[in-house]
DNA sequence: CTAGGTGCAAAGGGTTTGCTACAAC
DNA sequence: GTTGTAGCAAACCCTTTGCACCTAG
């Protein structure tokens, strides 16, 4: 069973219809090179299926996202969706100079995640977590 | 010179008019639990002068930003403001469950910050840091 | 006096919602 | 056939902006 099929089985079980918009959304997002905007994605979607509202693109990630099938990332000060690829889970830094995101494993967090726990009893979700700064392109093109 | 006289006196150095409605804001902010929303700082402000408006607030906090009298702190989905205090700077950890929010000290996130420099090369700004989880008391209460 | 700030109201951008026709099941 | 969804448009929220009047320096 693919990854696609798995989440295809998800949603049918939570009872969730599949319908043609749906669907649509759900692979423009995972086709996005890295996460989308809601924006981002009715763009690209409506090259498919020019009605496909935005409002459904609204309703559509909150429901991926309730059921775990996307993640929210909060970049500046729009959301982006992206796969939750559960294998795969990542954070990002984003580069306030040139826009640029990079990803960031988990484990490069873990030791703020336990640090976190011990001192403060604090359980720190990063799962959407995002640092700004400014990349090494940046740094040595600017200072 | 207290704190609040050497921010006056930053201001006026920098070539910026003292109206009233600037130093109510900026008492506000100061006064403060933490840190406050534009309509936090304008329900409060307006107590004291009631034909504040909000356009008005949402000027003046970004001339306090752009000063850097006061730090913008990306909390949930809208911006807060506190002043700067620069001997005193933190971070933040903003409870899911309860909405509390709790300090977090620089040295706390130094060999973050660090690994991301080795690993990356990335400069990462942690001024504006926050980490969302649940908060030790909702642990205790709910699990 | 005069540059610049204030209040007001209106516009703006992103997101949500009420509704009716329609499609998934 | 039922029940939930899509599309549309309007409402919504937060934030920004244009403008005439006013005020700090």
């Amino acid at each position: 069973m693919t990854h696609h099929e798995s989440v295809l089985a998800e949603l049918k079980a939570a009872g969730v219809r599949l319908t043609p918009q749906r669907l649509l959304v759900l692979q423009t997002i995972a086709e996005a090179p890295g996460h989308a905007s809601v924006e981002d994605i009715h763009r690209r979607a409506k090259q498919a299926y020019p009605y496909l509202d935005v409002a459904t693109v609204y309703r559509t990630v909150q429901l991926l996202k309730r059921l775990n099938v996307v993640t929210e990332i909060d970049i500046g000060h729009r959301l982006h969706y992206e796969m939750a690829a559960e294998g795969a889970r990542h954070h990002h830094m984003v580069c306030d100079e040139c826009g640029g995101t990079y990803d960031l494993a988990p484990r490069q967090l873990e030791s703020l995640r336990q640090r976190l726990e011990h001192e403060f009893g604090f359980r720190a979700n990063l799962d959407h977590f995002t640092v700004t700064g400014v990349c090494a392109a940046c740094v040595a093109r600017a200072g």
